[in-house]
DNA sequence: TGAAACTATCAAAGCGCTTTGGAAAATCCG
DNA sequence: CGGATTTTCCAAAGCGCTTTGATAGTTTCA
């Protein structure tokens, strides 16, 4: 049933019987009704697709996975991508998900402009001197960048977590119990996200007079062996560290594997704090967490940018920033440094 | 730049410029090579939106993810929709994703269909007595259920990796290893999968005259903490297991965790297989695997989907069915029960 | 050489909506 | 009561493509 078949049946025309679906006033309310109910009886809906031509607008969002052939997909996207999905669904909204090679990235968000198949886009991970951003404003189509690269205060949308602050937090948490020793287990440092986290970590130190160790330091993608990885060689070496700081719960777990294994307890012996996208599937159940951490919900940071990207669509002078804090959660995994 | 201004440029007709663009034969190739010299100096792409509306095709691939409210997220989604994806985009299909609150499933299929925003479906973790399927053929949507409900071998295009075999096999080996008290930490048992996969163990034990025990069987959501938790659980009660028999690598890792803190060894004192999706980032780096598992990769799961989905759409005739078997692999966490 | 068979192109209809610019019909008001 | 408003509805144009049916222009071949 289109819109023509169900106007010949109610005798109206095709204006008609559009404005009162769509909720204009100039219809009788009492057609408005007829019309209404035949709708529902005949199970007629408008095909978005000859409404995105009359009106122009796609109603969809875009996102796009690069993917290298065996790269990891982060699991925070999925996360992200629910939330973001939930407000996209209650605004009539729909998303568009486009997996490509990473070379191929910039062809796809072109390839989303000209064709016109989304209203807008969200950029993941932003990089350091991301194309991305430069592109996306050369095409002209909206966007909203989830994270910053390196400038601090863009003029574009964006939606941030303090990552410098959170980072900065953490660290003069375990330089207040003492420690010194501190080792950062950050992503991959080419995002502009760990970058400020490191900055972060930096700055808590030299406040307090400790010299950043290079030898402490590391940068990766972040999965539960790269934490056990180090945490054995670190832990091994002379002037060890007495703390950690990393990047990521699933880091943390290989952590504490080791130490486990090593039959060294976590919070006495060793210290980690870790920073916790509170991913939904890695914390079910509700018992005191495990691994004091600072965090902030991806989910949350999902529906947030979806909801900005949308009002930014519909009046697009009402260019958004936001930077939210991350709370200092205290588990079990922190106390001071051993005697 | 529209088909109309690109034709007008060329002095060519518009028909002709979109024969030239689609390659259609009736057109010289001399004009060809004209107009897409044309096309692409204007960075000419068609409108997919007007494309779809005069084609009636979508070239679209929908996939619903349901969700109450804080329910976790399957991390194999996003495996499987990375795979998917690929495929798709080699295919100038995209995909659309729909967030919906669980109790809103069936809407969002609806909608799916009567929009004609996609092409075709791909049905997630079907259950028993799935209402989805019904549904889907009753509105005539074309749909592939990657898994199966109660039926072995129903109508609709299915893809399913053998699940009764994966896991018979699983037992088998642990039962000739000598073991007899085997726990199963099954998935949610209202899937198709983790039925099979409880058959599957059940139909190995009974086979060597082993009465399947309930106190050693347990059905949940997979998560580190369900695999410590019941590991704890179990292991502290007399009678023990001596092995166990899981559904995922997380919940894997969970026991693992457990097991390290008991000082009691992976492999020599207790054994475990796992199931393994491959889930990319749970699995970087190249050592020995550590753990026994049956494996098939959920990504590459995605991949055939999408291309049977396609190939289905482009003949609907072509209903195909795929049934794939698991690898046994070995790892380090099994051996001979302990004397 | 002229009819038959291709080739290469085009005009126009159609896909299912929205929206503009009226135009009747109903209502208001001095 | 009659002109000015307001309300309610409509015809038709348009969104940017594809595709059908037709028409010149070229070849082919008996």
């Amino acid at each position: 049933m289109n819109l023509k078949e169900l106007s010949e049946y109610l005798g109206l025309s095709q204006t008609t019987v559009s404005r009162a679906i769509n909720g204009y006033p100039e219809v009788n309310e009492k057609t408005r009704a007829r019309v209404q109910a035949a709708a529902r009886e005949h199970n007629y809906r408008p095909s978005t697709v000859a409404q995105n031509l009359a009106t122009g607008k796609a109603n969809a969002i875009g996102h796009i996975l690069p993917l290298s052939h065996q790269e990891i997909v982060n699991p925070i996207f999925t996360d992200f991508i629910a939330g973001a999905g939930e407000v996209y669904s209650a605004n009539g909204y729909h998303m568009v998900l486009s997996v490509v090679s990473d070379r191929e990235e910039q062809k796809a968000y072109r390839d989303m402009a000209t064709r016109r198949i989304v209203d807008g886009v969200i950029v993941h991970g932003p990089r350091r001197n991301d194309p991305r951003i430069k592109l996306l404003q050369d095409i002209g189509l909206p966007f909203l960048v989830h994270g910053r690269t390196e400038d601090d205060n863009p003029e574009h949308c964006w939606m941030d977590v303090n990552n410098f602050g959170a980072f900065k937090r953490a660290t003069d948490f375990l330089l207040d119990f003492g420690h010194r020793r501190i080792a950062l287990l950050n992503g991959d440092e080419r995002m502009g996200f760990a970058i400020r986290r490191r900055d972060g970590y930096e700055a808590a130190l030299r406040a307090k007079n400790v010299t950043p160790d290079p030898r402490l330091m590391r940068s990766s993608d972040m999965t539960e062996r790269y934490g056990y990885i180090e945490a054995r060689e670190m832990l091994s070496q002379p002037d060890a560290p007495t703390a950690f700081l990393v990047s990521s719960t699933i880091v943390a777990m290989g952590i504490e594997r080791y130490l486990i294994e090593q039959q060294l307890e976590l919070g006495r012996d060793i210290s980690v704090v870790t920073y916790d996208d509170q991913i939904s599937y890695l914390h079910v159940g509700s018992d005191v967490p495990r691994f004091t951490s600072t965090r902030s919900s991806i989910r949350e940071a999902g529906k947030r940018c979806a909801q900005m990207l949308i009002e930014m669509i519909a009046d697009p002078d009402q260019i958004g920033h936001e930077l939210w804090e991350a709370e200092l959660t205290l588990g079990s995994s922190t106390g001071p440094v051993p005697a």
